[in-house]
DNA sequence: GGGTCGATTAGC
DNA sequence: CTAATCGACCCT
């Protein structure tokens, strides 16, 4: 069971929300490897200066006009990969970055997949699987138990501060009490009021 | 062709 | 606190 095109094709906030407590499936090279979705944060248009289409149609972006339902990858830092699900209907430039999973199956006892950057690594996604169809067998979403509202908590994205204003919007969303959500950076010091 | 920077992480 | 490490992007 997949998650079908007109699950993705709603607002990228809808679709975070919606997307927690669902199964990030790849299966590739007869290795099979599952998460449960515990942490996401939604990047709602070109208008939303923290999204990477606010610096317009490029190569890299242009994923993200498209339809939805599909794989946005990128590499950030030179080192380590971020998906995302392209959402909302075709022009609209929005996605959502999943931010953590649960370990459900195919994966090392040891693997951590808490963090963009760790859960790519622990299940392989490169960017290579950039712009896939997340109709793909391969690389897919599939249903899971739902999350209640009461378990859904909701806070500023990580890592945007210089989207100014943007960078406030309670966009990041994650299970309440799952010990696989990531922790985010040690905050720096702000100026002394 | 060159310089800057990043939706991060690990290590000191 | 900062290095790592490289594609994208914005110059010249």
């Amino acid at each position: 069971m997949r998650l079908p095109v007109s699950f993705y094709a709603r607002p990228a906030l809808t679709v975070a929300r919606e997307l927690l407590g669902t199964h990030l499936i790849l299966e590739e090279g007869g290795w099979r490897r599952v998460g449960r979705i515990v942490e996401t944060e939604a990047y709602v248009g070109e208008h939303d200066l923290a999204c990477h289409a606010a610096k317009g149609r490029t190569p890299r972006t242009e994923v993200l006009f498209g339809p939805p339902g599909r794989a946005y990858v990128y590499l950030i830092y030179g080192m380590y990969h971020c998906f995302n699900v392209v959402t909302d209907v075709e022009g609209v430039a929005s996605a959502v970055l999943v931010r953590a999973v649960e370990p459900v199956e195919g994966l090392p006892e040891e693997a951590r997949t808490d963090g963009p950057g760790r859960l790519c690594r622990a299940l392989g996604l490169t960017l290579a699987h950039n712009r896939w169809d997340l109709q793909d067998p391969a690389l897919h979403l599939a249903p899971g138990e739902p999350v209640p509202e009461a378990q859904v908590e909701r806070g500023p994205r990580i890592g945007v501060d210089y989207a100014g204003a943007w960078a406030l919007e309670p966009y990041r969303l994650w299970v309440r009490g799952s010990q696989h959500v990531s922790r985010p950076p040690s905050r720096r010091r702000r100026e002394r009021p």
